[in-house]
DNA sequence: TATTGGATCGCC
DNA sequence: GCGATCCAATAG
């Protein structure tokens, strides 16, 4: 995951201030802020922070801890496209679309967050500077992106970054 | 109204 | 390294 944070943050989409798009942003934490990439590819945030304080976490990636219940409850997602090592390949493969765009992750049916238990220690947690971003000058260096050690989610050439 | 480039991915 | 593919943001 990386987070945005602020309309100061240069690499935050909320750094041209509150549009159309980015309102979701300004408003309350616990709403899915998606968003269309490249044309083609579905970016999933959750929203954070406070009303009119625009902040996101982008989920740039997921392992599965407890697949043989998740078969159960999930679409057909992960079967086919087991992969969710990537932004964008998370969304397609669990069909998050721009239609979530706002959910309210809180009350929402569709889309939420659940605890299933899995802990991990705080050893495993890593930082670095965020993908894709370097168009957001000194912010760019800003390490606001996390992930594990292990297991790998990453591909080979993000972990060689 | 027209142009530009992107919080990506997969293939060359 | 580069093309796909579309739309938000910005400029005119």
């Amino acid at each position: 995951m990386e987070s945005y944070v602020g309309e100061n943050d240069k690499a935050s989409h909320a750094s041209r201030g509150k549009t159309q798009r980015t309102a979701v942003m300004f408003g309350e934490a616990g709403h899915a802020y998606v968003y269309l990439i490249y044309g083609m590819y579905n970016c999933l945030n959750i929203v954070t922070e406070h009303k009119d304080f625009p902040a996101a976490i982008l989920i740039r990636g997921a392992v599965l801890t407890n697949a043989r219940s998740y078969y159960l409850t999930l679409p057909s997602p992960i079967l086919g496209e087991g992969n969710l090592n990537g932004p964008g390949k998370l969304t397609r493969a669990l069909r998050i679309t721009r239609a979530l765009n706002n959910e309210d992750m809180v009350s929402s049916k569709k889309l939420y967050v659940v605890d299933d238990g899995y802990r991990i220690k705080k050893s495993q947690i890593l930082t670095s500077p965020r993908i894709g971003v370097d168009y957001a000058g000194e912010d760019a260096l800003l390490p606001w992106r996390y992930y594990l050690s292990s297991p790998p989610l990453l591909s080979k050439e993000r972990r060689q970054r």
